[in-house]
DNA sequence: CATGAATGAGATTTCATTCAT
DNA sequence: TATGAATGAAATCTCATTCAT
């Protein structure tokens, strides 16, 4: 009565676009989508070579798919709660987004890189719902939580939420841009060992010295 | 019987190894380098196709040289001088730094995106004496001009210039990275119009209030 | 447990086979066998993609067939009788032998142009009974027709009714074979308005001069 | 200085172009155009799967100027000089005419059928200046050779020359179609052998016995 | 027997690289 | 040493055919 199943779904129970958009994810999440082929998608999935076109008007759909499922499962994936303006210390929330931030951006930026002059997938990127706004949805939320702590007086009035969640994401692209141009370094970026800390420091009093206007 | 000269040197003085690395270096500024071929350099030089095994091994060698070039001479073109310790404010300066950042920054990070995924391309860089560092030659040249401020006391003595410098590369990695992946976008990225004062501001007076252990 | 029958049989009472060969025929009637796919014929059909295999070897022997059966569907539908030898005059009836054959092979021709370099269609065909030969079926019809008159004393004795069938025909196959090479012409080809009256003009009175031996 | 020659011209003198155009033209000449791979046409001129590329925008231009060499080739190749009105008789003419009109049909059409349905092929066609108007050249000959026999009225002045000139045209359509539908006879169509004569007999007297109106 | 997704060979086309001249 | 045509591996995509359901 249905039609046939394709061998690499014989086991588990997914459907085969869903397979392949893993698969491509997969590849994605790791090398990015620059010298990505249909055949090393495929042979990823264990399956034939032509199937992606039963699933898929081409190659940039399937790969926008797997982009776009990519940064939902790296949002998914974040543990815990965002910090809460009021609670704890403004610098153990702001050291938490930043935490946050970087694991996030670990696992995002790579895959998207390679993006940049493959007018085809970001066309095809461009028609699907926006997961996390590449960034924005966390810079967003992290200039409210400022706002927020601001109304409490925990943040000076005159500091300005938006351009310090530009300096937050900012912290991480330089972190992973940096990882991603460096092949003889870890895969997964590490900062150095009291960057948080430095920048939490900063943001958090500046450079002017007490006197200073 | 000296040896031949390529058609396109016939006016010129320049070797060819030299103008190969130019022609493409252009390229590279404005297209990146992905889906750059062998013969749009060859075109864009002016010369025969296959010059370029006479020169370099592949043609991953000539686009790391080309990239290399081309940020050389983004960083020589930038023009005036840095700002000097103790000279007007900290303020004007950390201004003067940051829009000199974005400057650089956007007219390098384009030609490198694409260069993630292109193992064969790190590899050669990897070999090339760093000349800016992807923004480290940057990024030290703002920390030490911050530990000078430090010494003249116009910074505080507990700033971490490393952290401080972290964040100015950020911002620009932030600004020009949004703008790739948004096709469209303008070209050249424009940072929003406060942007920079709002960032000077928090990275002087930071987040907390006056009064604020 | 009666075996299931097809989708696009739920209705109707054929069977799948002649279901089939219909719906190939139509496509074959419009478009040719040139491009022809398997899932084009599926679709215009209703059903499965793979059903042809349950009635067919392969997609040569469904097109063979579908073939067959247009040309036998184009002749049913000729409307009229030919022309009955002794009736009317002579010149009336070639011209209606004409008319009645440039209609056939404006039908027919289309469909079978793209067959040459088909070898394996071309060989299912000849496997099939010959439905009108590619015009043998109106060759011989009007040969017959000729040499009846011929015996009514309305034709002269050394007339030769096949040749003058083969130019029937011809004449069919050159007006036919101009418009399908020419793709700015119209889909189907109407003769030049004099064409059929200079012919007949010509068959019934040929080239030499009255007194001519 | 010069770059290097294709290896299957090591030999010979002619550059890889027309030897391309010489390698499809072989192939289109027997099989025609349809299913006609460029894998077929650089095994054919013996050289590399991607040669065709460096020498024409894509297949369909070198098939289209294969066959529109094919047809220089079969027109160059016409032995002999064409009857001369006045000069012996107008049966001789005829029959002279007609055995060259099958000749050229039989060398040319095979190689058209096929283009039927491939539009690109035609449209490349139809760019390139007409060798011999696929039989207009033929048509316009001898249309213009019976007027000049009408002039000297060796022919009858009510005869059509181009009434004439289809049906010498379509004789040929008619045998050659004929064949090629029928791939277990002779590839070079052999037409009966009473036919020629008889279709003079008949393009000659025509069918009104001696007192028809 | 029908279903229609999976299969995989093969088509067109691109492009890094070689090499006779 | 430059030339640039030839080379051929590989990429994307199509489509006849198979087969578990």
């Amino acid at each position: 009565m249905s039609p046939r199943r394709a061998a690499a779904l014989r086991d588990g129970g997914q459907n085969l676009r869903e397979h392949l958009i893993a698969a491509a994810g997969r590849l994605v999440a790791t090398r990015g989508t620059a010298g990505l082929t249909v055949r090393d998608i495929a042979r990823e999935a264990g399956v034939a070579d032509g199937v992606l076109y039963n699933h898929f008007a081409d190659k940039e759909e399937l790969v926008a798919y797997a982009l776009h499922a990519h940064v939902r499962a790296v949002g998914a994936g974040q543990a815990g709660e965002p910090p809460r303006p009021g609670e704890r210390t403004v610098g153990a929330n702001l050291r938490a987004y930043l935490e946050r931030a970087l694991a996030v951006h670990a696992a995002i930026l790579p895959a998207f890189t390679g993006v940049v002059g493959q007018p085809k997938v970001l066309a095809r990127l461009a028609e699907l719902p926006n997961p996390m706004g590449g960034g924005d949805g966390l810079r967003a939320e992290f200039a409210g939580y400022l706002r927020a702590e601001q109304r409490l007086g925990r943040v000076r009035a005159q500091a300005r939420p938006e351009a310090v969640a530009t300096l937050l994401v900012g912290v991480c692209h330089d972190l992973v841009l940096g990882r991603l141009l460096d092949p003889s370094g870890p895969a997964v970026p590490e900062p150095a060992p009291d960057l948080v800390s430095d920048v939490v420091e900063t943001l958090l009093h500046g450079l002017a010295p007490p006197g200073a206007g």
